[in-house]
DNA sequence: CATGAATTATGAGTCATACTCAGTAAGAGT
DNA sequence: ACTCTTACTGAGTATGACTCATAATTCATG
């Protein structure tokens, strides 16, 4: 995850290799904190899986607490880049909540392990208690999206945003946790429940018998219309295949 | 928290004398983590604070780790107690939702930093990755609660019960976590948000709804969209047939 | 109440490992 | 080449989790 393109096949300016250093670090340490846990990891085996010196690594984080909120830190941040990425700012209010409620999902249960990280990253050793800097940054992504709703008068304020937000967040992480657990996959039945509880829906959902199967998740009718537009969409540039 | 009444001032009999033991240890090291954290808490301490050798501690806990699933646990197993007295088992479903969540809520509160201590709790050292048997004890409470909604007919199925609990207790811990940060206290709309959402439209007396019923209206919609969605089925599926 | 066998308690010692620091290498500027 | 600064190194230190030989307690016996 080089911050900017390379310019030649060897970095080699000074800022450049430190920079080369400290993407190495994080990614040994991502790795064996996984691997192994945070306790089971030994600063000896993160130094040398990133090639370098236990002393060198101290160069780059004071102790292995501040490696620990590094790793997580650049976790979050890389999640926001990709948050941004996944709304599309044109589409509908609820449409922006599916595509970043689907997108979080996604992610906490494809990195699940990484995200278990986080609760070990906080209070250096005492006092302050506070969150990472990278969470406050990526829950930003919600705040906007919600503005936007607002704006457009898509979403009234009836409720709290805080108290959406946390809904949002806390079903699905909650969610994740338990699919994890169970070993099944992604489940886009939790998106759209999710999202329903969010957005005050004017409508109450008429409800369909059986829907096991993954076919109809006949929920929610915006997520069908989703669907409808993706099937649209590809009909359009595929006519043929 | 003797498990049974005492006889005497002092407990004699060996049985009495361990479980005293036991207690003072839990709480011993209950206070020291929640004082200085894990990690910042030597065993030392804990033995000190609960009068024993450091020797003794071993005795009862195999490691800090067991000792921490042990504070963790009597803690979960505690809330447990409490929530099944909060829930009158008599009252309507949406009351009893109210009830818990209150009291869940309230606990999650007042008790933050003990409840901080969970995320550290789990995987001993290794592969099993799974939930504390307390915490599940204590899930089975909204499991009766749900359960006895549902044999009452006070609550459909259309979702999942999972995804239900999910969001119930996902909201109200992140929910938790945003009161504490902002050292606020117990907030009964956040309850009412969280029962309203986990309960379909009709019911709940505590929040107020405008329930219009654009039933046919929604019905409509929905027999367009499963004739559209049929028809774009076909085509996605065979182009040209 | 002795006696001793089992159980429970002790804390000095062991050991693993997070962190330090005196010394070395590698650039950059002259 | 020579400094001066910045970056790296790994043997050494300190700390704290855990062990274990020994001691104290408890309790079932004669």
């Amino acid at each position: 995850m080089a911050a900017s393109a390379n310019q030649k096949p060897d970095q080699t300016t000074r800022r450049q290799k430190l920079e080369a250093r400290e993407a190495a670090i994080l990614e040994a340490a991502t790795t064996i904190f996984v691997q192994k846990g945070v306790d089971g990891s030994r600063m000896q085996d993160i130094a040398a899986a990133a090639d370098i010196a236990e002393g060198t690594l101290y160069l780059y984080y004071r102790n292995k607490q501040a490696l620990l909120n590094g790793v997580v830190g650049h976790f979050w941040h890389q999640l926001t880049l990709g948050a941004e990425a996944a709304v599309d700012t044109e589409a509908s209010a609820a449409k922006q909540f599916r595509q970043l409620a689907e997108y979080h999902l996604r992610s906490l249960l494809e990195q699940y392990e990484v995200v278990d990280l986080t609760y070990r990253a906080r209070r250096s050793h005492g006092e302050p208690e506070q969150q990472l800097e990278q969470i406050r940054e990526y829950v930003r992504v919600f705040n906007s999206v919600y503005q936007r709703a607002l704006d457009r008068q898509e979403l009234d304020d009836s409720t709290p945003r805080w108290q959406r937000r946390d809904v949002f967040y806390g079903s699905l992480e909650h969610a994740a946790r338990t699919l994890h657990l169970r070993g099944e996959d992604y489940d886009p039945d939790v998106v759209a429940t999710v999202v329903a509880t969010i957005m005050p829906k004017p409508m109450a959902s008429a409800s369909v018998g059986s829907a096991k199967d993954r076919h109809s998740n006949t929920k929610d009718l915006e997520t069908r219309l989703d669907n409808i537009e993706r099937l649209l969409a590809q009909l359009v540039e595929n006519p043929k295949a």
